[in-house]
RNA sequence: GACCCGGUAGCUCAGCUGGUAGAGCAACGGACUUUUAAUCCGUAGGUCGCGGGUUCGAGACCCGCCCGGGUCACCA
């Protein structure tokens, strides 16, 4: 449909046009319920033929006139109910209003509870008020339950349309609604876990003047007033160890990144990112943490998606194949060291190999673009090959090459290594963390090793933060630091194949 | 970025080797006072993603483009 009128919203703008006639106000100001469907469902008892009167509010998802009645189900955020309009009990005026109703219209009616002959917990409505017309047709499909199993037919299905119109996906889908629910539940979650470590939840800047903390392309905007270039953030680390530095010992932020690289189902150009430090603690203390904040992380979410912890209301409303397993973490999660399981795989030792040979070794692997990456690179690309791609239960990764990791400590009893560790989980990162680098004149030579990579055409590598140096050299706390992306994580624990279905609004090229 | 699949009514889809568009649902009109994918009768609704080409004739075939989905690659 082209955006001018079809003959749908046609017939509706007649009907608004005939209850504005009727002094009826298409769009209210306000409602009171009593209960939510859900709790309407319940006041009816079970062997009750009759209940109590109820007012409830929601969207008509359903709508079957008879003649002189209709049966229509409202529903709301918490499940749904039927409605019953009966002309003898309203009167001819106020059915005739009742009949310029439509699906999608939202409507707050009261009256009270009975049960239908088939059973069904229904409101024999008294009163009905129109709280907002609805001018376009939802694309609701058809609904029916085989053996106590929701059907749908029809519906909306086009992927592309969910993701752009994500207002309409959530209203005519409330198993959506359920997983965004569990994500926002995931994310109190993680708070309330911190929160209880006496963690600090700070904000720090989006736009920046440069860049850090990360390995990766960034988005480039500029400011007018200060005639000046800034950044969107790929990472937040660099400005919450300068917090530390401040005395603030125990920090997190939970807030969107921004990387300017390709999309595909596991990367959207903004993401949600969890990162926290905190004064005094290891990488082995963070190790805990975040065995710890996953375990509270998968509970919450399970609390929400597992098939019995929902009521029978919300039941009522969700298709069999919206509940999820959410997976189970155990700790102690197992570790395997970065170089030995490195050089396990590759039946060699990997780190003494020559340019070429290692080289040839990616080749070998099946490394896209060999002859443009560098060392750090070569083998980042050979590790993930071998090691992380086969990692599918939780496992930490432990003590990465120095030459992988600028920010990182170096580990204690080898200099060559550092003290970071990475969770993979079915071959993709869950975390990245390390005992955070604060010997400043460490952090220097290290800042300007990677800018030599970038002014040698690395895209991703940083350059020197002169003001975060001065911030280290003025005394930083030894700290362990952890960063989590937030849409994968909860990919993980809902089965997501697609980080869109977990992005309220990803992503799009403009219609 | 490569490859595969797709874009036809508001929604979900059909349309055989080319003969000028179809169903169900939604909508509109009618019947129906306990239905629940309500049912029954009738009506209306389409630049067949966009542009070019082949052909007497293109939704279908060819070329280009746009948009999307999937797979792979890239992305610490």
């Amino acid at each position: 449909m082209s955006d001018d009128l079809n003959f749908v919203m046609k017939a509706r703008r007649e009907k608004l046009a005939a209850l504005e006639a009727a002094g009826i106000a298409p769009f209210a100001y306000g409602f009171d319920p009593t209960h939510d469907t859900a709790a309407a469902l319940r006041a009816l008892p079970p062997e009750a033929e009759e209940g109590p009167v109820v007012r409830v509010a929601g969207r008509l998802v359903a709508w079957r006139p008879h003649g002189k009645t209709v049966f229509g189900h409202l529903a709301d955020q918490a499940s749904r109910i039927q409605l019953y309009f009966r002309r003898d009990d309203l009167g001819e005026d106020v059915f005739r209003l009742v009949e310029l109703l439509d699906l999608g219209d939202i409507i707050g009616v009261s009256g009270p509870l009975f049960r239908t002959r088939t059973g069904e917990t229904t409101v024999r409505v008294a009163s009905a008020t129109l709280l907002a017309k609805s001018l376009r047709p939802l694309p609701f499909g058809k609904e029916e339950r085989v053996d106590g199993r929701l059907v749908r037919h029809s519906g909306f299905a086009d992927p592309e349309q969910r993701y752009r119109q994500r207002y309409a996906d959530l209203a005519v889908h409330p198993e959506v609604r359920r997983r965004f629910v569990a994500r926002s539940r995931m994310i109190t979650a993680i708070r309330s876990y911190l929160d209880g470590l006496g963690y600090l939840e700070v904000e720090t800047p989006v736009l920046q003047p440069q860049y850090g903390g990360a390995a990766a392309r960034p988005f480039l905007t500029h400011h007018n007033a200060l005639d000046m270039p800034l950044y969107l953030r790929i990472a937040d680390e660099l400005y919450l160890k300068r917090l530390v530095v401040g005395g603030l010992e125990r920090v997190y932020e939970i807030g969107h990144d921004f990387r300017n690289e390709g999309i595909d189902r596991t990367h959207n150009p903004e993401f949600t990112m969890l990162e926290f430090y905190e004064a005094w603690a290891d990488y082995e203390v963070m190790m805990d943490r975040v065995e710890a904040l996953l375990v509270a992380a998968a509970d919450s979410v399970r609390a929400v998606l597992a098939p019995d912890r929902l009521s029978a209301e919300e039941r009522l409303v969700l298709p069999d194949d919206s509940f999820v397993h959410v997976p189970e973490f155990r700790p102690p999660f197992p570790r395997v060291e970065w170089v030995p399981s490195l050089n396990a795989a590759a039946g060699m030792d990997v780190m003494a190999l020559e340019p070429a040979s290692l080289r040839q070794l990616a080749e070998r692997l099946g490394v896209n673009a060999v002859a443009t990456l560098n060392r750090p690179k070569l083998l980042d690309e050979i590790f993930q090959v071998l090691v992380e791609g086969k990692l599918d239960t939780p496992t930490f990764v432990v003590d990465y090459p120095k030459e992988l990791s600028p920010l990182a400590k170096p580990r204690r009893g080898n200099a060559a290594l550092t003290e970071r560790f990475e969770l993979f989980a079915r071959g993709k990162e869950m975390a990245n963390a390390f005992s955070e680098l604060n010997d400043p004149i460490d952090q220097r030579a290290r800042l300007e090793a990677q800018a030599r990579l970038k002014a040698a055409g690395d895209e991703e590598a940083v350059g020197v933060d002169e003001d975060y140096l001065r911030a280290m050299e003025y005394g930083m706390p030894p700290m362990g630091g952890v960063g989590i992306g937030i849409d994968r994580l909860f990919m993980y624990l809902t089965g997501a194949s697609n980080i869109r279905d977990v992005i309220l609004f990803p992503t799009m090229r403009p219609e």
